[in-house]
DNA sequence: GACAAAAAAGACCGTTCGGTCTTATTTTAT
DNA sequence: ATAAAATAAGACCGAACGGTCTTTTTTGTC
C-alpha cells in the first residue's frame, strides 16, 4: 500500500471516530486536520470537500459495524443465541466500544436529512443492511421450526432493530444508568414470546 | 400580553420548529431570522445568544410533546389502551403532526451532547418525564392485577419507551414505508405477552 | 398628544468556516 | 542517482457565522 494510501485511510478512520461523537456541522475541518496532524493542503489533495471525506467516513463506521455484528453472529450456532447476542451487542455499540460516538446509523441518520441525499441513502441502506443481519437467525428459527407460526419474521426483525436503536438512545440520554440494560433485558424476555 | 412577549413566543414557536427540523448547528440565526421576519436586533432584544434561544425552544417542544401526550393519556379510561394509544402516538410524532421535524428528544438528545451541557440535561429530563408518563398506565394495570407477577414496571417502561422511539428512527432513514408500523404492532403484541 | 420605554432595524465586527492554489517536499520508479 | 509524480505545506480567499451597537420606530401610559 502507497504511503498517500495509508494517509488517505488514516484520515477517514480518524474523521470517521471524530464525526461520530460530535456530528457532521459541529465538526470543522480544521478539528479533523488536527486529529490527523495535517494541514489543509495534504488532505484536500486526498478528498474534494467536506461532504465526500463524510461520506466515505460513514461508509468506513458502517463497515466496522457490519464485521463486528457479523462476528458476533459467527460466535453462536444457536440462532435465538445470536439474536440475544445482537441485542447485548447494542451495549457495546452505545458504550463506544464499536465506534467512539455509538451507533454511527443512529447518529448520522438524525443528521442526514440534513447533510445530504447521498448520506440519508447511505444511512437507509445501511439500516436495511442491519435489519437484513438480524433477519438470518429470525429465519433459521423459523426453518426450524421454533417460532409461533404466522410470525411476520421482517417486522419482528424491524422490532427487535428499532428495540436496540431505541436502548442506544436510553444509554445516550436518559439518567438511568441501567436502562439500556433494562430495555435489552426486556426485548430478550419479548423475542421469547414470539417462540414455540 | 404586550407585543414584546407575543413577538417573543413567536420567536420561540418558529425557531422550536426550525430547530427541530434541521438542527442546532445546520440551522443558523439568519434562517431563524428569516422565519420569523425579524432582523438581528429585534430578535437579540429578546434572546442573548443562539443557545438561550435553542434552549427554550426546545423546552417549548418538549412541553408540546407533553401536552399532546397527556393529551392521548387522557381519551382512554383502560389503561391498556392508553398504553396503546401512546405507542401509536409514536407515527404521529414521526411524521411531524404533533412538531415539525418528528421527535425533539429523539433529535436534540442526539445532538444534546456537542452543544451544551444545559440542553443535555434538558433532554434527560424530558426523557424521564415520558418514562414516567408510561410508568402511569402501567402501575393502573399492575394495581388490578393485570399484570404478571414480578414484572418490573420501570423496566418496561423504559422498553417501552426506547422501542417508541426506535420507531420513530425506523420511520426516518429505513426504506420500508410501514417499517414504523410493523415495530408499534409488534410492540403492542409483547405488551400483551406482559398481562396476565 | 406628549413622553418615556420598549422593540425593531440594519450597519457593523471579528472569527471561523470550507475550500483553493502555488510552492515545497517526499515518495516512487527507472 | 535522478527525474517524474505524488503528496504535503501553508498562505490565501470569499462567504457565512454569531453577536454588538447605535439609531429609528413603535408601543403603552399619563
Amino acid at each position: 500500500m502507497s504511503k498517500g494510501e495509508q494517509t488517505r485511510q488514516r484520515i477517514v478512520g480518524e474523521a470517521g471516530k471524530l464525526l461520530n461523537r460530535t456530528g457532521y456541522f459541529s465538526t470543522s475541518m480544521s478539528s479533523i486536520l488536527n486529529e490527523v496532524g495535517l494541514k489543509k493542503g495534504g488532505l484536500y489533495n486526498h478528498f474534494n470537500s467536506k461532504e465526500e471525506l463524510a461520506l466515505e467516513a460513514f461508509t468506513t463506521n458502517v463497515t466496522i459495524l457490519g464485521r463486528y455484528l457479523r462476528g458476533i453472529a459467527e460466535k453462536q450456532e444457536d440462532p435465538l443465541n445470536v439474536l440475544f447476542d445482537l441485542c447485548d451487542a447494542g451495549m457495546d455499540i452505545a458504550s463506544g466500544e464499536v465506534i467512539p460516538g455509538g451507533c454511527p446509523v443512529l447518529n448520522a441518520g438524525i443528521e442526514s436529512d440534513y447533510i445530504s441525499d447521498n448520506l440519508k441513502k447511505k444511512a437507509t441502506f445501511a439500516m436495511e443492511r442491519m435489519c437484513e443481519l438480524i433477519l438470518i437467525p429470525l429465519k433459521k428459527l423459523e426453518q426450524a421450526q421454533r417460532l409461533k407460526p404466522d410470525t411476520d419474521l421482517k417486522g419482528l426483525a424491524y422490532f427487535i432493530l428499532a428495540t436496540i436503536e431505541g436502548s442506544i438512545l436510553v444509554s445516550k440520554i436518559s439518567a438511568e444508568k441501567s436502562g439500556q440494560k433494562m430495555v435489552v433485558e426486556n426485548l430478550k424476555k419479548s423475542i421469547e414470546a414470539y417462540l414455540n
